[in-house]
DNA sequence: TTACTACTTTAGAATCATTCTAATTTTCTT
DNA sequence: AAGAAAATTAGAATGATTCTAAAGTAGTAA
């Protein structure tokens, strides 16, 4: 056990969880579901996540991790965020919600939504539409 | 020419603007502010810059322009913006302001700052401060 | 069950932006 | 002009992600 990680739901409502995405209940997408989709608000890479199925049991190869990632963000299960650092964070969290960024470590930490009014949408270029909206703002430890 | 670019400042004035950011004005960087620090509002990545100074007759190793970006932008010339799409985009735009990101191409349009209030900051972790804040509207082309 | 088809997983190769290395060249100061 | 420090360079290295093609697995209809 290299890392500490909190119960995952269990594989049978995992698997409900993927149908109900319309998402083939495979072992690895189960053993997957199992510890993203438990409710809490998190932001993995895939290699954090692989390290943790690991520690879970289940390794997996990588590229089943992509593609896994990759279906669940297809079905709105989870969430990319690009930021600054070399990894995409793939967050739980799927309301419209806002971030906050330690730029020494890269680590993501959501803003209570209650903090914070977003502004009114400016007017957008003609033919677009918004898809989202985020705020994020940059930290850094004070020295 | 294989692009359209607009009129750079004079080497002269471009050598001028490195000294006051205490960087040595060598031929390359000179090339470089010559094109960016022209007071428009750009959004360019390392290729980007690569090949329009390939079109301007200066090119140089891509190396380089990393090396320049980075200075430029440890001495506050050119700010980095981080976000979908895989190469990290410099903006000369050095205000606080916000952007649209076109989901499909990757391309950063400017918010125009008057178009947008942003909100109040909300309260930061203990031992952090701020060091920018940054809104992002995600665009997508309606279908 | 069986057989079939479509979808998944996988290892490893490939890609692409970026960084690093070590050697050469240039700039600045004297 | 000479020396020291900084900058440029080609090419190798890195690291996240994607691709490829082969082997495995799930859903389905008989």
């Amino acid at each position: 056990m290299t890392g500490n990680h909190p119960k995952p739901i269990s594989p049978e409502k995992a698997a409900e969880k993927l149908r109900a995405a319309s998402l083939r209940p495979t072992r690895q997408r189960i053993a997957i579901a199992e510890r993203l989709l438990d409710g809490r608000a998190r932001h993995v890479s895939a290699e954090q996540l692989r390290d943790e199925l690991v520690d879970y049991g289940q390794p997996m190869a990588l590229a089943t991790i992509y593609n896994c990632l990759h279906r669940f963000e297809e079905a709105g299960l989870v969430r990319p965020v690009h930021h600054a650092g070399d990894a995409v964070l793939y967050d739980t969290n799927l309301g419209d919600h806002h971030h906050f960024v330690d730029v020494e470590t890269g680590e993501l930490i959501d803003i209570d939504p209650g903090e914070i009014t977003l502004p009114e949408l400016p007017d957008l270029p003609d033919g677009f539409e918004a898809e989202t909206i985020e705020l994020t703002v940059r930290l850094r430890r004070k020295s």
